[in-house]
Formats: C-alpha cells, structure tokens, sequence
DNA sequence: TTGTACGCGTTATCAC
DNA sequence: GTGATAACGCGTACAA
C-alpha cells in the first residue's frame, strides 16, 4: 500500500482529485451518482486521506490535546475517560500527555501538541504554568482551551472548576460531628508543581471555615502539607504524629494524601478510625476498596469529562458564537468507615 | 505569531531557506558562523518547524503512539508512565490511546495513530485484533511495533512478554505451603476482549501445575472467570461463594479482581486471610494500601516501559539491523497480609 | 456539476 | 558552503 493518494482514486473514477476531494468532506454539490460510484471506490481501496498534507492546507488538526498532572492519580484518569468517551462521539481522537507534576514536561508537552496542531486542548489540574497558556492565547488562531481545576486568569480560558471549599467545610464538619476537635489538615504544597491547584486553596478555606463555625482555634501545629501523592501524605502524617500531642482526625486534601496517612498511622500501631480518623478528597475507586473504606468527598469526574467535551464541541462548531465559560460543579461527601467514631466514645 | 516560517528566518538572516532548514535539522554542511546567525534568529523569533509540513515531506512522523486496553487499570498507567519518561530522554512525545476493553475502540485508535503518522506503535495489552495488527503490518513502510503482554503470532512484531505461568505457579504454591488446598481461580475472559492477553492463559496453567505439583486433584467449580476488573472480580467471587463449599483461598489473575473479591468476601461477613486468603497478580501501587495489604506477584512495570523503549530507539536509529525481539521477563511474589494463614489454625 | 491550477511550509537534489 | 527549485498530497478559488 504505497501512499494511496486522491489522485489514484480521481484515475480510478475517471473524475477530478476536487471531485474526490469533495466528496471525502462531504461536500453538498457533488451529484449523487457521482457521490456514489467515488465512494465505493474509496472504501474499496481503501483510501485514507493523508493528514500532514491536510492539516498543511486547512491548518487545522484531528485530535484533542490533553495534559494531565499526573497520570497514575485515578482522578485524572477517571477524567480523560469520560473525556474521551464524549470526544469520540464527535469523531475527535485524543493525544494525552503526562507532565508527571512538572512544569518543564508539562510547557513542552502544551508546546508539542500545539506543533502537532491540535484542535482543542484541555488541561486537568496544574500541569501548565500561566504565563505559558498566557502566550499561547495570545497568538492569533489559537484553538479553544478548558481548563479542568485550575483557575487560570486568563481570558478566552475556559474554566471547570469544582467547589472544594464547600466540600472541604462539609468533610471538616462531618468530623466535627462525629465528635473530633483536634483535626488536622495534610493540604497540597503551597509552593511548586501543584500549587496552584485550584481546590488546593478551597480545601484549606473551607477547613477553616469549618472550625470557625465551631468555634475551635485553628492549632498551626496540626497543619502539614503534602505534594497530592501517596509518599507526600506518608511524610505528611509523620510529621503529624511526630508533632506532640496526636490529633484525633485527619482531612486529606486528596485520596492518595489520604493513602499515604493511613499507611502511616497503621505503621505506627493505631488503628483508623478508632484511634485516628481519617478522610479524603476525590473519591478515587481505590476509597471503596480500602479497609477501612475512606470517607471522601466525591469529584464529579464525569461530569467534569462531559463538560469539557461539551465545549470543545460548541467551539469548533461555531468559534464566533461560543462564549467562554466558567463554571462550578458540587462535590459531595461520602461516608464509609474511616471517619466513624466508635461507639461508646 | 502569525504562522512565522523558514522564509521569515531565511529572509531575515541574508540566507536561503535551504540553510535555515539544515541549521533546525543539525546537517553537518554548514559553517559555524552561519550556523550561529541561523541559530540566534531563529530563538530570537522563536520559530518553530510546522510539523505538517515537515511530515508530509519526510513522510515521519514526531511521536509514538501508544494503545493500552484500560486506562483506569494502574498497572497500564504505571508501564505508561516509564515508557514516557524513556521516550523524552529521546525527544519523543507520546500519543496515547484507551481502546476501554473494545476491540473496535482498539482498531480504530490504531488506524488514527497511523494515519496522524507515528513513528513507533505500543500496544499494551488486549487492545488491538491480531489480524488488524497483521494487515497493518503487512503494509510496507509500517513503522516499528512493540507489543506488551499480547503474543501476536506475526513476523515484525516485537514482543515483551512476563512468565506469568511461573508467577501464578509461585502464587499457588505460596498459597498451598500456607496449608490451603480448596484454593480457587478467577482467571481472566476466554473470549471476547481482554482473551488474548498473553498472561491469561499463563496464569492459569501455572495454577493448575502448582496444584498438580502438591497432588490436589483441581475442581472445575472452584473455577470463575472475570473480565480484569473491578467489578467483573466481585461477580466471580460471588460465584464462587453461591456454589456450595466455599474456597479456603483465591488466586485471581490481576489485582482489580483481587479487589473486587475482597470486596465481596467482606459484604459476605468474612474476614481475609482469616476466612478466605486471597492473592492477585500485577502488583498495583494500591495492593500495598488496602488492608490487609494484598499478597500479588510484582508486574516489572518500569523494565517493560524502558524495554519497549529501547526497542524503539533501536529500530528508528538503524531500521535495517534492528531485528524483530521477543523477550520474557520474570516476575516476583510479593507477600503482604492478605494471604498468610492465621496462626493456630 | 465538474475540472484546472495554485499554494500551504518543508526537505532533498542538485548546481554553483 | 550555499542557494534555487522541485516535489510531498491536499483543499479551494475560479474557470468551464
């Protein structure tokens, strides 16, 4: 099969490569007999239109470009799943790239996919650094970008966001009622990859908010900070337990923080949630699987895939018309085992 | 930044394009002098090569593309994430594909990826039909391909490959030496997508030698198949509880249905390992996080990424004498809670 | 309704 | 060492 062309197909039929042209498009003005006989030729030799001289003419490309933080997070895959299944109902392939929690892989990767001129891009958590994404909306012809939790404040950025400030303060007053009074926090890094997460920030707010509401002074020795992976939650808690008096229960600012805080405790001899509580954020699959299962709050992963599909779809369609979004989806609590007090306690 | 080109950069230096282009390609022929003009202009104005253009003249492409059959399995993710970390140190990016357990998800990945013209192919696992894979390959010019736990029986197709019969026959006889002897499977599909997976079939033969091996006569209603996830691991096991006398211990063919078993075991009111051990296989990141931690046979997860990456850069940097590999790589047990027998019983 | 001819940005082949 | 120029395969004015 040496590099079957238009013009083969055009020979075959006895019709000109526009012809041809205009039907692999689906042009309206080709006459259906001629339509016909020119696609049958098509399918039966098989013909696939090379997409290096396409994208050369039309400048644009065939795929969806997506960058993740962190591609061993089930969060993130969870995400591009849905995202994926949504985009290939539009016929959009998808070119997924791990920054792996670097800003350096994370800028090469959005500058690669741009080369290979992609035709959306979406960013899910901090994989890109602003002023990157910045330049790149600067530029004229640009392709549309969403943003999934990171608040860029960039115009033209589309943004899906979800309101971890009312999770994290639902979490917290949940182990408020359940009786706890000393709870600790494990939030993302204030400094770095991550950082810039946007429910990194909402998580610590809505922390605080729920002890302000019950009247408990926040303790700065029961915060510790992590990197949202499983050995930053396991240091995190170390130092926790290293820190003088032991807090009673623990708020995770991811699942896999989370993880890591149970692996530790256990590793010290007490036991979850009996002597510690613990609780997450995310609802990875792996939460319902641990035992104790985790008490999390409950990402709408789905729901953030759709979404952004959604817009890319309305911004290829009508790139005038469609309007940049920002929008908030809810996350609700989960409760399984690990935030339970005992009874008789 | 509208669409700046090797005429921008030519013009600007006094040169012809034919110079700029050989200075971004690193052709020996030119002067240092000219060189570092072309050079400094070319970072000064920050032009990039359009890859269209470049493709459809070299007819390469710029990037591997990659087909896993489960985005959401870790174990995938983890192969994919040290693949990626190879591939950079090379300069390549990676386009990767969930061909989500179906097979025509599958092919038509495979047929995307050809078409934005890759340089190299990865499939991991079931994702991709043998005779797509065949008919792909029988093309000439097909690029190199590497295969990761699949056999395909086919002339050009390299081959990484894990001895899961010796891993599932070291799992069994773990279990037996443990004192169990109704030791049950749950192995992976005979049909349809997620078959073909080469350690299916291995890790049920090594089952059945490790029992034969200690003279325990196998039962075919000790036996229940899955389909490698969660959920399809939780039916098995509810399976293999309805039908009459209950296991002593459950090998499953991957960790997600280890999982899912457990699962089930606990909604039954049973405990692991107390009333029913458990082992898996792959060695997850989460098998060391759930509690009882889960006794599994340890995937090498990093060597296959590195190994299918080596093979690449192999067959890119001299086509003609890269020959066509299949290689075998072993895998270990991994003992956590999930198996021991309890002591005093 | 169809065909002709040009150009997209790059690389490869020559002449100089 | 360097520069002109012809492809690469496709889409698309514009002519017919």
């Amino acid at each position: 099969m040496p590099a079957l062309t238009l013009k083969d197909v055009a020979q075959r039929c006895g019709v000109s490569t526009a012809t041809v042209s205009a039907v692999v498009n689906g042009a309206p003005w080709v006459s259906d007999v001629t339509r016909g006989r020119v696609q049958s030729a098509v399918d039966e030799m098989g013909y696939r239109p090379n997409q290096f001289a396409r994208g050369l003419k039309t400048r644009r490309g065939y795929a969806v470009g997506v960058i993740v933080s962190d591609l061993t997070n089930p969060f993130f895959t969870e995400v591009v799943r849905s995202l994926g299944h949504a985009l290939r109902e539009d016929g959009w392939a998808l070119f997924l790239c791990d920054s792996d929690h670097r800003f350096d892989l994370g800028d090469g990767n959005l500058r690669r996919l741009i080369d290979g001129h992609v035709v959306a891009l979406v960013l899910i958590g901090d994989s890109v650094r602003e002023e990157t994404v910045q330049r790149y909306i600067a530029r004229k012809g640009h392709v549309p970008v969403v943003a999934i939790e990171r608040d860029y404040d960039i115009d033209g950025v589309n943004r899906l966001l979800v309101d971890s400030e009312h999770g994290a303060h639902t979490a917290t007053r949940h182990l408020i009622a359940q009786g706890y009074r000393r709870i600790a926090m494990i939030g993302g890094p204030r400094q770095g990859a991550g950082s810039a997460t946007y429910g990194r920030e909402q998580r610590y707010l809505g922390y605080r908010r729920a002890l302000a509401d019950a009247g408990i002074k926040p303790d700065p020795k029961l915060l510790a900070e992590g990197n949202f992976r499983y050995a930053g939650g396991q240091e995190a808690m170390r130092r926790l337990l290293a820190g003088g008096q032991r807090p009673e229960a623990v708020f995770a600012a991811n699942d896999m923080m989370a993880f890591g805080a149970v692996s530790v405790i256990h590793e010290a001899g007490l036991r979850v949630p009996d002597d510690i509580a613990v609780v997450g954020f995310d609802d990875v699959p792996s939460a319902a699987l641990t035992s104790p299962g985790l008490t999390t709050i409950a990402m709408p992963k789905t729901d953030l895939g759709a979404a952004a599909a959604a817009i890319i779809g309305r911004h290829i369609a009508a790139p005038a018309r469609a309007e940049t979004v920002r929008r908030t989806f809810g996350a609700e609590l989960v409760v399984r085992q690990s935030s339970l007090r005992p009874i008789g306690r």
